[in-house]
DNA sequence: ATGAAAGCGCTAACAC
DNA sequence: GTGTTAGCGCTTTCAT
C-alpha cells in the first residue's frame, strides 16, 4: 500500500488534521506554527507522500476530473478537440479521462456509466451519439449533470459546442466565387446518403439536391447549404453542380473527379465535402493532364495534414477543433460553478444553447483567379 | 450527491451487506436468499444507483485504471498505440486515462504525479521520456510500480515494448533488393542530428555515416543500421548511400530528392526515415518528370494514412502500433498479478525486459522490380 | 495552535 | 440468510 497521510503523521509526529491543513494551504486561518509545518512539509517529502485523490474526492464530492467519450482515437479532429480541452481543464485544475467508443453504442453507454462510477464531475461527449445514448445523455442533462456535446449537430435539447458547417461550405465556395470562378462543383461524397431526391447513377453529376429533412442535420448536408447560399449569393450560376460518388473517400475523389472530366461544359472551381476527397481528385486530374490551380481550382474542407503534402498544397477550410474543445471544458466549468453556487435547486439556463464556431479559410496553393 | 449503497439498502429494507454482496455476486457463498436478491435489483434500478468505484477502491486497494502518458494526441503511433491498449485493458475490467505531456518535461512529471494520486494500477509511458522525467520512472519501476515504457528504446532498465526500428529498415531495404535494384540510398532526413562523423554540406550526399554512440539509441539511426546490413547482405552494393537533409518532414523529402537527381549515379531504389519524406521526395520527382516506379522505387516507414493518399500510393513499412498497445498492457497486468500473488515481497523478473515487435511490409506501387 | 472523532461510500470479518 | 461494525484515506467540525 501507498504511503498515507497517517504515516506523514506519524513521521512528524503531528495529528493527521495538522498534516491535511498544511497541505491544503490553510495555515492562513491561525493555525499550524511555521515551526511544524516546515515539520510537516519534510516528512511529505521523506516519506513520499502522494495523496490519495479519491478518498479527497469522497469528502469534497468532487473528482476534478471530466470525462471525454469520442467515437475514435484516430480522428484527427477528435485529437484535437482532446487537446483543446486537456489543455483547459488543466488550468482549472481538472484533468480529463478519454474513452475511444469505437462508434459502437454500447460501448458509449458502458463509458458514460463508467464515468459516473468514477463520479466525474461532467461529460464532453464528442461525435454524434446513438440515438439510444442520446436519451440517456438527455436524461442526464436534465438531472442537471453537467455535459456538454461537442462536434455534433444533433445534440437535441443538450448544451452543444461544434464547428459551423454551413459556414465552412460557404467560406470554401465564397473563396472560388471571389476568385472569379464562374462554374462551381461541390463534391458531397457518399450517393446512398445524400442524393436522396435527386438521385444519380454512378458517375453522374445531379444538378439538384433535394435536402431530406431527416438529414438535415448530416454535417455534409449543411455544407452544402453553405454551398448553395454562397452560390446564390453570387448571381454567376443559377444551377448548382453537385457530384455524388460511391464513397466519401481518396477513391470517392478520383470517382468524382472522373464525373467532372465527362462533363461537357467543366467546372472552373471544385469544393469538397473532405480533405480526402480533394487529394483524391487533384491526384486524378493531375493524372489527365489537368493543371490544378491554372486550369480547375480545388478546396478541401478540413484542413488536415494531408493538405499539405499533396502534390499541390491544397486550399482548405480550418475546422477549429481546438477552440471547440476549450469552449467545451468552459461549459462544463460554468455548469460545475453553477451547480455548486445555486445548489442545483435552479434551473441554469432555461433552454440549451448550441454554439456554432467559425471556421477559417486556410489558402494554399490548389486555388488561383479564373484566367 | 449521488445516490449510494445506503440508499439502495434503505429503499431495499435490507442492509448495506446485502446490497453489496448482491451487486458482487457474491450470492453463492449460501448467502442472500433469491427474494432479496430480487429486492435488491429492483431498488437498484428504481433509484438508478450507480456504484462509486473510488469508495470501492479504497477497500480493493486498486482503481482497475491504467495511466497512460503521451508526448501528442494528434500523433498515428500515439492514437493506435491507446487504441490498442484500451482495447485489451477493458477486457480485465480495466479502464484507461490518458495524459498528453506535449512533449514538456514538467507536464510529464506532473502527469506521473497526478496519476499515482488517481492510484492508478500501473502507468504506460508512451514515446521518450525526457531525463528527469526517466530517473523517476526508473525510481517508481525500482519500487515495483507496474510500469512499462511503450515505443521508446531509451527504456534503460524498464520494462520496455516498441517496434524494431532495424528490422524496419532492413524490411525496406531488402524489399528494393530482392526486387533487384543495384543502388540503393537511404534519406535520413535531419542533418544536425544524424550525420555527425560524414557530416554532409547542404544538398549533398554522404558515402558513410559513423554512429555516434550517443545517438545510438535513436530509432532513425538505428532504422538505418538496418539499411546497413541489408546492404552488406545483398553484396550487391559496396557504398552505404545515406542522404541527409535540413529537416526530417515533407520539405526534407523533397530537398532530398534534390539531392539525389543531382547525383552522378543516380540510385535506382530509396528508402526513407518515415512516410512524410517519402511523401516529399514522389512529389519532387513526379515534378521533375521521373518516374515512379519505373525508374526509382521508394519505400517509406510507418504506413501511415497518407501512403495510400499519395499520386502513386506508396510502399511503407508497418509499425506494430495497435500490438504495442496490446502487449504493453500484457506487461501490466502481469506485473499487477504478481504483485498481488508475491506481495512484492521478490523481484519479479530479476532485469527488464525489452520486448521488439516486428514490422511488416505492405507493398503498394511505388515500388516495381528494377528494369 | 493542535488533536479527537465523525463520516464520505464501500466491503469484509464477524456476529446472530 | 442477514445485520453490525470497523476501517480504507481523507477533511472537517468541535474541543481543548
Amino acid at each position: 500500500m501507498a504511503v498515507s497521510i497517517k504515516d506523514v503523521a506519524r513521521h512528524a509526529d503531528v495529528s493527521t488534521t495538522t498534516v491535511s491543513v498544511v497541505l491544503n494551504n490553510r495555515t492562513k486561518e491561525g493555525r499550524v506554527s511555521e515551526n511544524t509545518r516546515q515539520k510537516v512539509l519534510s516528512s511529505v517529502k521523506k516519506t513520499g507522500y502522494i495523496s490519495n485523490l479519491y478518498a479527497r474526492s469522497m469528502r469534497k464530492g468532487s473528482t476534478f476530473t471530466i470525462g471525454v467519450i469520442a467515437p475514435s482515437s484516430m480522428s484527427y479532429q477528435t485529437s484535437l478537440i482532446v487537446k483543446g480541452a486537456s489543455s483547459e481543464a488543466v488550468k482549472s485544475g481538472y484533468e480529463i479521462i478519454v474513452g475511444i467508443s469505437f462508434f459502437d453504442s454500447d460501448r458509449e453507454q458502458a463509458y458514460i456509466k463508467n464515468f459516473l462510477s468514477r463520479r466525474v464531475d461532467g461529460i464532453i461527449f464528442s461525435g454524434h451519439p446513438s440515438q439510444a445514448t442520446a436519451s440517456i445523455l438527455k436524461n442526464l442533462y436534465n438531472n442537471k449533470f453537467p455535459l456538454v456535446i461537442a462536434g455534433s449537430l444533433v445534440s437535441d435539447g443538450i448544451d452543444a459546442i461544434s464547428g459551423d458547417p454551413e459556414m465552412s461550405g460557404y467560406e470554401a465556395t465564397n473563396h472560388l466565387v471571389r476568385l472569379g470562378h464562374k462554374r462551381i462543383a461541390f463534391c458531397i461524397g457518399n450517393r446512398s446518403r445524400f442524393a436522396v431526391q435527386g438521385y444519380s447513377p454512378a458517375g453522374t453529376a445531379v444538378s439538384h439536391v433535394e435536402v431530406d429533412s431527416e438529414l438535415a442535420t448530416d454535417v455534409c448536408r449543411i455544407r452544402y447549404h453553405g454551398y448553395q447560399r454562397a452560390i446564390e449569393n453570387s448571381g454567376i450560376q443559377t444551377q448548382e453542380l453537385c457530384i455524388a460518388s460511391e464513397t466519401s473517400d481518396y477513391e470517392g475523389g478520383r470517382e468524382s473527379a472522373a464525373t467532372i472530366l465527362k462533363m461537357k461544359e467543366r467546372p472552373d472551381g471544385i469544393v469538397f465535402r473532405n480533405d480526402e476527397m480533394a487529394a483524391g481528385a487533384l491526384n486524378f486530374l493531375l493524372g489527365a493532364k489537368i493543371r490544378v490551380p491554372e486550369d480547375i481550382s480545388l478546396v478541401g474542407i478540413g484542413n488536415k495534414p494531408l493538405t499539405e503534402m499533396t502534390l499541390v498544397p491544397m486550399t482548405s477550410v480550418n475546422y477549429p477543433s481546438v477552440e471547440v474543445g476549450i469552449k467545451a471544458i468552459e461549459i462544463i466549468m460554468k455548469n460545475i460553478n453553477d451547480k455548486k453556487t445555486k445548489d442545483g435547486s435552479e434551473k441554469i439556463n432555461g433552454v440549451a444553447q448550441s454554439i456554432r464556431l467559425a471556421p477559417n479559410l486556410i489558402i494554399r496553393s490548389s486555388t488561383a483567379p479564373r484566367k
